[in-house]
RNA sequence: GCCGGGGUAGUUCAGCGGCAGAACGUCGCACUCAUAAGGCGAAAGUCGUGGGUUCAACUCCCACCUCCGGCACCA
């Protein structure tokens, strides 16, 4: 059987969940119900990272503990995948000392061991109030661009990873496709940022100014974001651990990442993953963020979409609907709730919606017969054709798309066909309808998995009448 | 500054040598099974600007204008 890992990145916990990790989650669950349906083994991970300063800060300023706040938090995102009806199969903290700990604890162990991991002295500017190292030309005139305050130097001592002995590999496996990037043009932009030198980046902080698992053998450092974070993906299936388990999943067949980390993802991951002598990713898919009206989503802005209040009022499928179908995949897509109630009215409402209803109603009247219309049927193939291709390459909206020529199509075929003046095809006529909606709900189910069960138990017939009571409308207009 | 991607209908975008396209929105017509939904039709574009190549350019080349992204240790 074959197999597909799915991930998504895991957010940090210093805020709740916003519309543009919710897109990333959609997006990963249309892949991983996808693969399902083509009876794939699929395994889809997604969880929460946890470590950092940034964290202890806005626990700090919540005026919660630590732990309630992390714990607090990373609920937030569970809830997010529940509410979103995310079909996820695990759900990783980067605090859980179990699962999570030896993994990290093991890979640095091996990394030292290979001699990729070694002391170097590292000194830095950096901020007390942001708890953050700064470097100079991000400074505003000298001074934090936060704080406006002077900086302290600092000299320690950290580790680092020998990022720079794998940058030519790596470079070469991404020009090689070995590792698939999505969309393509963010290739070029890294290989131009590893032509531009790959320094050795440091994988550790003094205990003092980051929060986080101990190194081994130093009590004195903490170990960064990077070797903390990175490695979910692979402590969540068993790494050195669940030998089986991970043999069958890893690598992962794709990582979905946002635009603002995906360089670590393609860089720093896969020198883990070589130093440590493992399989790289195969895909690396890159999504865009989400803009309200065209401007950055910042709580200063005060126009931070949740999208709990979205899910609340309108249900989880039409909002997978408008980040699948409105947002193009790989670049930013802009939410307005103009934008949203249009995409909802004019296509779930008036269109998938409608169109369920006037074709149970008349069935339900008239009588239906079994059968297939050949023309109907043809453009069912094309379509789904084209919906295997839209989905390979990642084009949810395409494929949506694709759908909605079905809806316009079935809508034609009744105008043409008037079935209620009940001549003798009308019942044949009704009966091809109802095969196109079967094939409807097939094809939306990775997509509005829930509206598909509705659609399926909506005409579900025996022989000539329905078992169920006609159903209220599956999207009231707005 | 260097590298990369855009600028096509009111809006979002597709097309990338051979008669300018789709969806949404707008307007009109006819219909009534349906969520006042659906169908048919119309209006709507100097394809950023200027030059060049070609029988033919939105498409290829050059220059320019303009918008956006990347140029690592916040994640």
């Amino acid at each position: 059987m074959k197999k597909f890992y799915v991930t998504t990145s895991i957010p940090y916990v210093n805020a709740p969940p916003h519309i543009g990790f919710a897109l990333e989650l959609v997006q990963a669950d249309v892949l991983a119900r996808y693969h399902r349906s083509l009876k794939e083994d699929v395994f889809f991970l997604t969880g929460t990272d946890e470590h950092g300063a940034k964290i202890v800060k806005a626990a700090k300023d919540s005026g919660k503990s630590l732990d309630g706040f992390i714990n607090e938090t990373s609920d937030r995102f569970r809830f997010l995948t529940r509410a979103l009806n995310i079909s996820n199969n695990d759900f990783i903290r980067t605090t859980d000392t179990i699962r999570h700990w030896p993994a990290v604890k093991k890979i640095w162990l091996e990394l030292k061991g290979k001699g990729d991991i070694y002391k170097k002295k590292y000194q830095g500017l950096y901020c007390i109030g942001c708890e953050a190292f700064y470097l100079e030309k991000d400074l505003i005139s000298g001074k934090c661009p936060v704080h406006n305050t002077k900086l302290d130097v600092i000299d320690e001592e950290n580790y680092f990873f020998k990022l720079s002995k794998y940058s030519r590999k790596i470079r070469k496996m991404i020009e090689r496709n070995k590792i698939r990037i999505i969309p393509e043009s963010r290739k070029n932009e890294v290989i131009n940022f590893i032509d531009e030198g790959i320094e050795d980046i440091s994988f550790s902080r003094s205990k003092e100014r980051y929060w986080g698992f101990e190194v081994p053998d130093d009590k004195t450092q903490t170990m960064y974001v990077w070797v903390d974070a990175l490695p979910n993906y692979i402590s969540a299936i068993g790494f050195r651990e669940n030998y089986k388990k991970f043999k069958k999943l890893w690598p992962a067949d794709v990582h979905l990442i946002g635009k603002d980390i995906w360089k670590f993802h393609a860089l720093i991951w896969p020198g883990i993953l070589l130093s440590l002598g493992l399989d790289l990713p195969k895909t690396i898919f890159v999504h865009g963020f989400i803009t309200v009206g065209g401007q950055k989503m910042s709580k200063s802005l005060g126009n931070v979409i949740d999208p709990f209040v979205l899910i609340e009022k309108y249900g989880a499928d039409p909002l997978r609907y408008y980040l699948l179908r409105e947002v193009p995949p790989t670049e930013d897509g802009d939410f307005t709730y103009e934008k949203f109630n249009e995409r909802y009215n004019s296509d779930l409402a008036k269109g998938l919606g409608n169109l369920v209803s006037r074709i149970r109603a008349m069935a339900d009247d008239i009588g239906f017969k079994k059968t297939k219309d050949k023309i109907l049927e043809s453009k069912i193939k094309e379509v789904k054709k084209n919906y295997k291709k839209a989905l390979n390459d990642f084009k949810f909206n395409e494929a949506l798309r694709l759908i909605w020529e079905l809806i316009s199509l079935s809508d034609k075929y009744i105008e043409e066909e008037k079935p209620w003046n009940r001549k003798d095809n009308s019942v044949l006529v009704l009966g091809s309808l109802l095969s196109v909606l079967d094939n409807i709900a097939e094809l939306i189910a990775p997509f509005l998995p829930k509206t598909s069960e509705m659609i399926l138990k909506e005409i579900e017939r025996d022989k000539n009448s329905f078992k169920n009571k006609r159903g209220k409308a599956l999207f009231p207009r707005i």
